[in-house]
RNA sequence: GGGCGUUUAGCUCAGUUGGUAGAGCGCUUCGUUUACACCGAAGAUGCCGGGAGUUCGAGUCUCUCAACGCCCACCA
């Protein structure tokens, strides 16, 4: 066999072991299987982004979940896929357009998409190979787009249907607008900060007599599209004034003072200025009191070049306006007062601009009506959020959902499938374009210039990648719904509770059993990894320094079952290469000690008490490892396998192993146990770190062992064998264990030489530990360099002289030292441990003292702290009569 | 204004039916014994945020306060 190198090496093995994979069709699913499905698609990352932690941890948790139940036995899909990121991608272009000196607008629609689209085929591929080198065992051969052909046809069919059912409409009202990205966006789209910005107050004169009006505002450059002036009906300094006429200042326009209720008394001055086109609440005030508005801004955040604007003012950004207008107020003495005023101001989530209420004309989806299913589906259980808390934060938005604008004046999208016949200005809602008008037979006919929400096409990303709306679609049948979606929760409102809504409304399933969110990646400060603040791990990075399985190990211990945030440093990935290159070696000595051993199974009848609580242990972490991953507790799974590999196999059994390789006659049953344990437990830690398993295994010799598969990842998942179940062997192994820490203990407080073997006398309480001890004796003396070991049943009256003791349980060590031992120092030692032992003896005896304690306490614990005071009385005496004999 | 989360060893965090606190890193001391120094052995370290309550018993359940973080809501 070839020598195995004495590190770890990923760089070796991961391009190797994953190219294995892909030649065997390893991650391909077969929709004709008679296995039963289990499904998953990968939250599309956008085709601008490259890998981050994020997608890190997300994938990395897929994979896991996709694995194991491969493994299990299920036909498995991992679909995988991007998504084209409509305003990012656009931005990205356009900007990469501005330095070759050109404009999409010069370009023309057809020229940029075109571009866009080159663009986006370059760079499909590129996060997605990242994703492979993370190990993604996803289908490649199903790799989808979300403005591909069959997600266009999905689109275009949701879009006509959701229109024809009343639930798409085309109307005008106040969006969040970006002017840099030039386009409505959502309400979820635009993120709310608050600023400290100013409300001035601005007298406005009323026409007809002496004085004025003072109103309160936070946008004086708007006040050119005031309508009206509101006040309170009920406020007793402004309600003689309702009706009356006053005057906008500058422009001098004349709008009446009107009643409204919804004006609160307290804010500002009493008095509100209403600019429908321009603010949300001053809309709907304007529309109940049949106000038309007036716009005094453009689509770029401009003022407007129109008759309300003053001549001076138009063209102007609004920031410079509401200086100039301001500036104008102060001379005329009719800016009143200002205050400096905290508020929260929306801003767009793509480019961080201020965000501009703006009244325009866009599409909108229903979503009331469509809310209700998904809903319901909580409470049937047919729609599981783990951690369950999410649930409440789902619910919550789902019964106050908004009506969503879909609309994007963008060209990078799903073209809106309206046609608009230029004649009779007949709607045309349809798949096709429509030869000629319906209505008036004219063939004059325009498409609806603007996209759709990127969001719109991701919402129906579980059935558009599964051939929908052809429901006959092999991977629909099979595949459709998915099983369990993994994702942050920071998309549940933008993706998840979508995604549900058109499930439902569209294949009347839910389109996921699980939703399983995980916290969200932070910096070793906690904050938010970005760009701008300069502080991302690159994924790709820690790979190549640390290998993709160390990162892996170290994300999934890191997760917690509530889903808490991760804060992450690059240190931390030593944890997981650490564990890596333990494997490796622990392996590389079980490969390099197989010589001689056969391909058959181990021989339970002529096992030692090692051997068969070596599999003891296997077999509970075994059990634990599927009680774990089938709840998704992923983090609990990785600490298991950690403590279970490197606590008990390699601290314990191998050292063990050592001893027992050395003799012939139980040799080629420690070589079987350490191979059959090596085996399962490489099928275990498979899903967490695939590389590095894969390449063990199959160095590993022996068919019959690996089931005559070709790779580790098509191998069965172990199942629990209660058989390996052995209390017993744990127990008389966790002695042995006690002896030897103890020895230890007494070696390194008296610095003895690790070449020195010393001698160690047992006065053996028990017939238990008596059998115990003599059982593990070898071990003990190997272990913990004993040259003899002398058992006495007879309790210790007298206590030699010059040796250390402990207490393991109500027997004790005695380790004689003669000329070593410095009574000083063990008295000190001892002493320490009586006080400890009195301490807790204290407690415990209040506690028994207590008839309530006795009364209603279990069985089980009173007896098991009557037993543990009983010890501690022994242990106690057995202490002091050393001290007294270390005096005398 | 509502809602959620966090507060446990120097640091980062586990702790699923309430039974007397754990890990990794760091620290101290020893150590190259036929895998591994990305290692082994031995060790030190905690009024489990404050207060009150339920209970024989609370890190764990209830209430309350505090600090930090996040989400939602049309505060001109």
């Amino acid at each position: 066999m070839e020598q195995l190198e004495k590190t770890y090496n990923p760089k070796k093995t991961e391009e190797k072991i994953y190219n294995l994979w892909e030649v065997n069709k390893c991650f391909k699913a077969n929709a004709y299987s008679e296995k039963p499905p289990f499904s998953l698609v990968i939250p599309p990352p956008n085709v601008t982004g490259v890998l981050h932690m994020g997608h890190a941890l997300d994938g990395t948790l897929q994979d896991i979940l996709v694995r194991y139940k491969r493994m299990k036995g299920f036909e498995t899909l991992w679909l995988p896929g991007t998504d084209h990121a409509g305003i990012a991608t656009q931005n990205v272009v356009e900007k990469k357009l501005k330095k070759e000196g050109l404009s999409r607008q010069e370009l023309g629609r057809k020229k940029f998409l075109e571009i866009t689209w080159d663009w986006a085929n370059q760079h499909r591929k590129r996060i997605l190979n990242q994703f492979k080198r993370l190990g993604a065992s996803f289908d490649l051969s199903r790799e989808r787009f979300t403005l591909d052909t069959g997600c266009s046809n999905a689109v275009k069919e949701v879009f006509v249907n959701l229109y024809n059912d009343g639930l798409i409409y085309k109307g005008t009202y106040i969006v969040n607008w970006c002017p840099r990205c030039r386009s409505a966006i959502s309400d979820i789209e635009t993120e709310y900060l608050e600023e400290k910005g100013h409300l001035w107050e601005i007298a406005y004169p009323f026409k007809d007599e002496y004085g004025a009006i003072v109103i309160a505002t936070t946008r004086p450059e708007t006040m050119f599209g005031d309508v009206a002036v509101a006040v309170n009906p009920n406020d007793s300094r402004f309600n003689h004034l309702i009706g009356k006429t006053v005057v906008i200042p500058i422009i001098g326009r004349d709008i009446p003072i009107i009643a409204d209720e919804d004006v609160e008394i307290g804010f500002g001055t009493g008095a509100l200025k209403i600019t429908p086109a321009h603010d949300p609440n001053d809309y709907e005030i304007g529309k109940k009191h049949g106000f038309s508005p007036i716009w005094v801004m453009d689509e770029d955040g401009n003022m407007s070049d129109n008759q309300y604007v003053p001549s001076d003012l138009r063209g102007l950004n609004r920031y410079e306006a509401r200086k100039a207008a301001l500036e104008t107020l102060k001379k005329q003495g009719q800016l009143v007062r200002v205050r400096s005023h905290e508020h929260s101001v929306g801003h767009c989530q793509r480019c961080s601009s201020t965000i501009e209420p703006y009244l325009s004309e866009q599409w909108f989806v229903r979503m009331r009506p469509l809310a209700e299913r998904p809903i319901k589906a909580v409470s049937r259980q047919e729609l599981n959020f783990v951690p369950e808390r999410w649930t409440k934060i789902y619910l919550d938005w789902m019964n106050n959902v908004r009506d969503w604008c879909i609309s994007r004046q963008l060209w990078w999208g799903h073209r809106i499938p309206a046609y608009y016949c230029q004649e009779c200005q007949e709607i045309m809602v349809a798949v096709e374009k429509p030869e000629s008008c319906t209505k008036c037979e004219s063939s004059n006919i325009k498409q609806d210039p603007d996209v759709l929400d990127t969001w719109f096409s991701s919402a129906l990303w579980p059935f558009s990648t599964m051939g929908w709306p052809n429901i006959k679609s092999p991977d629909f049948k099979k595949f459709y719904p998915t099983e369990t979606l993994v994702t942050g929760f920071d998309i549940i409102f933008f993706w998840v509770a979508r995604m549900a809504v058109m499930g439902y409304k569209f294949t009347k399933k839910s389109p996921f059993k699980y939703v399983y969110i995980h916290g969200l990646i932070r910096d070793e400060k906690g904050q938010k990894m970005s760009k701008s603040r300069g502080n991302t791990i690159d994924p790709v990075e820690v790979i190549d320094k640390y290998g993709a399985d160390a990162m892996r190990f170290t994300l999934t211990s890191l997760v917690t079952y509530g889903g808490q945030d991760i804060k992450l440093s690059d240190e931390r990935f030593e944890y997981g290469r650490n564990f890596a290159n333990k494997l490796w070696n622990a392996s590389r000595f079980v490969l390099m000690n197989l010589e001689g051993c056969d391909d058959n199974m181990v021989d339970m009848s002529s096992l030692t008490v090692a051997d068969k609580w070596i599999l003891h242990e296997y077999s509970e972490v075994n059990r634990k490892v599927v009680d774990n991953l089938e709840s998704f507790r992923f983090g609990e799974c990785s600490q298991l396998l950690y403590e279970f590999f490197w606590g008990s196999y390699c601290d314990w059994y191998l050292e063990i192993a050592k001893i027992q390789l050395q003799n012939p006659q139980i040799k080629l049953n420690t070589q079987r146990i350490l191979k059959y344990v090596l085996e399962r437990t490489l099928r275990l830690m498979h899903p967490i770190i695939p590389h590095i398993t894969e390449e063990i295994w199959q160095l590993i010799p022996g068919k019959a062992l690996k089931d005559g598969k070709i790779a580790l990842m098509l191998s069965d998942f172990p199942t629990y064998d209660p058989s390996l179940k052995n209390e017993e062997a744990d127990r008389k192994i966790n002695k042995a264990v006690e002896v030897i820490k103890s020895l230890r203990n007494i070696r390194q407080s008296f610095d003895i030489p690790a070449s020195e073997y010393i001698n160690v006398k047992i006065f053996c309480a028990t017939m238990q530990d008596r059998e115990h001890i003599e059982l593990s004796e070898f071990y003990i003396k190997e272990l913990a360099k004993v040259e003899r070991i002398a058992l006495d049943f007879s309790v210790p009256k007298e206590l030699p002289p010059r040796s250390a003791t402990a207490m393991i349980g109500k027997s004790m060590i005695v380790v004689s030292l003669e000329g070593l031992i410095d009574l000083e120092k063990e008295m000190k030692r001892q002493t320490k441990k009586l006080e400890m032992l009195t301490k807790e003896k204290k407690s415990l005896k209040v506690r028994m003292d207590s008839p309530q304690f006795l009364e209603s306490a279990p069985k089980e614990v009173i007896v098991n702290t009557r037993k543990r005071i009983g010890e501690i009385e022994e242990q106690s005496e057995s202490i002091k009569n050393l001290l007294k004999s270390l005096e005398g």
